[in-house]
DNA sequence: CGGTTCTTTGACGAGATTCAATGCCGGTGG
DNA sequence: CCACCGGCATTGAATCTCGTCAAAGAACCG
């Protein structure tokens, strides 16, 4: 038990903070948040497809990611959240989860009721301003996806997963650059970027063999980020996070 | 000149209602928004990449896009948009556009200076959450369209651009299936799922002939919408309006 | 160690792009 | 009112990227 675990909401509020300034008193309310936190195994179900949530999820440890499976066929990813994620913030809207919620790495929740969530935005207008502006960096996240998916080629279009990943993962302080450990599997970035897993393996054979990335046994680290960027043609501005 | 061109606001209105309550106050503030409307022509930049955006654009007639260019190549388009949105919500968070803003037919908008919207959310919080709500909608509609571009095939995702479109214009009442006159090129169509103009042309034709669409000189309708669904594999639940 | 999951390799096939031309519709001006 | 012009749609053939199939090898887990 480190400092972290007794303060599940420190990743969200240093997230929301980013965003738009809270005061004092935000952030005692938001810590007071009624919450229980749960551990789950990589790969776990914390929501399904027309599941009726009553309480918000909260990630706090590990990788989580929202997707879709196409008639029982090939699944496509929408979006990968890290620590201090919402994963359901959408459900303020009251409706039936349009798409699954899974974990990619062993991931430890804090599940929050509804009514507390919507008391905090109702009495706290900086945090409902706040959730608001996380919401639109979403939403400008995913015009980059439909962009990547879209119009670019496989290589670029994983270049550029890899490029927003490891830019999100060292703005939340997660890891720096030369730390970073890619959680995800050639599957999973292949569902994520619309794309075969064998044909991720291609590429990312590929740009191993130029340089761009390295391999230690199923760790793969990135060792040319200047020619990641270039290959992925990437401006990290729509993340809205000063590097 | 009819009694639409005088109330500026009324399907914003329209729409807002139809995601969260509004009251008296509301729809009052709303109706005295400061704002200037101006006609543009088809394929007119409404906000180019890089500007930084004094005045929030409501759309009031015509129809929109929001897209990219990928170093002067192929151009990806991220959302349509309808009478009644406003362009550049996002905008919220003060940050240069990320992408443009076009035109795709002749259209009229309103141009409504930044603090006028600011103002509105701050005195009248119904009407923030319902702007919320509306970004809500336009992320459920992205996640949608990373699904179509990233693992439908050509036909598919043509299908599905057109089910989505058709059921928007329907629920705005902007017109009826019968009556729904698609103002989009094959070009456009393209740009929107990522796919070649020749190509669309290719599955358009396909559709024609096994009796889905029909056309009428260099307008297409809609003739067989059971099969057009099917072929979409289109469920509306996430646009979040009652069919 | 043994089994499972993830990664890798090679050959082949399909869907989408590209290239090259032609045809059609609709608006404009003589 | 008709002829021309420009944008949009259409067609066919060649090419290429990515997907599919089949199988084996490497890494991690207990």
């Amino acid at each position: 038990m480190n400092s972290k675990d007794v303060d599940p909401f420190g990743r969200l509020i240093r997230k929301l903070e980013r965003l738009s300034r809270l005061d004092d008193a935000d952030r005692d309310a938001i810590r007071r948040l009624p919450c229980r936190t749960r551990s789950v195994p990589a790969q776990a179900y914390l929501l399904r497809e027309r599941d009726i949530p009553t309480e918000y999820i909260l990630l706090i440890e590990g990788y989580a990611c929202r997707s879709t499976m196409l008639d029982d066929g090939p699944r496509q990813i929408v979006s990968f959240h890290l620590p201090g994620d919402i994963l359901d913030l959408q459900n303020l809207m009251p409706h039936a989860a349009d798409q699954d919620l899974q974990t990619i790495t062993p991931a430890t929740v804090a599940l929050i009721p509804n009514e507390g969530i919507h008391a905090l935005i109702r009495e706290h207008p900086l945090v409902g301003r706040a959730l608001w502006f996380d919401c639109l960096v979403d939403a400008a996240i995913l015009r980059e996806w439909v962009l990547n998916v879209g119009r670019r080629d496989a290589r670029a279009r994983i270049a550029h997963l890899l490029c927003e990943f490891v830019t999100r993962v060292e703005a939340a302080g997660l890891a720096t650059l030369e730390s970073i450990h890619l959680p995800m599997t050639q599957e999973v970035i292949g569902d994520a970027t619309g794309l075969t897993p064998l044909h991720v393996n291609r590429m990312m054979s590929a740009m191993r063999a130029v340089g761009i990335l390295i391999r230690n046994g199923r760790d793969v680290r990135i060792a040319d980020w200047a020619g990641l960027r270039a290959a992925a043609g990437f401006d990290p501005a729509y993340l809205r996070q000063a590097a």
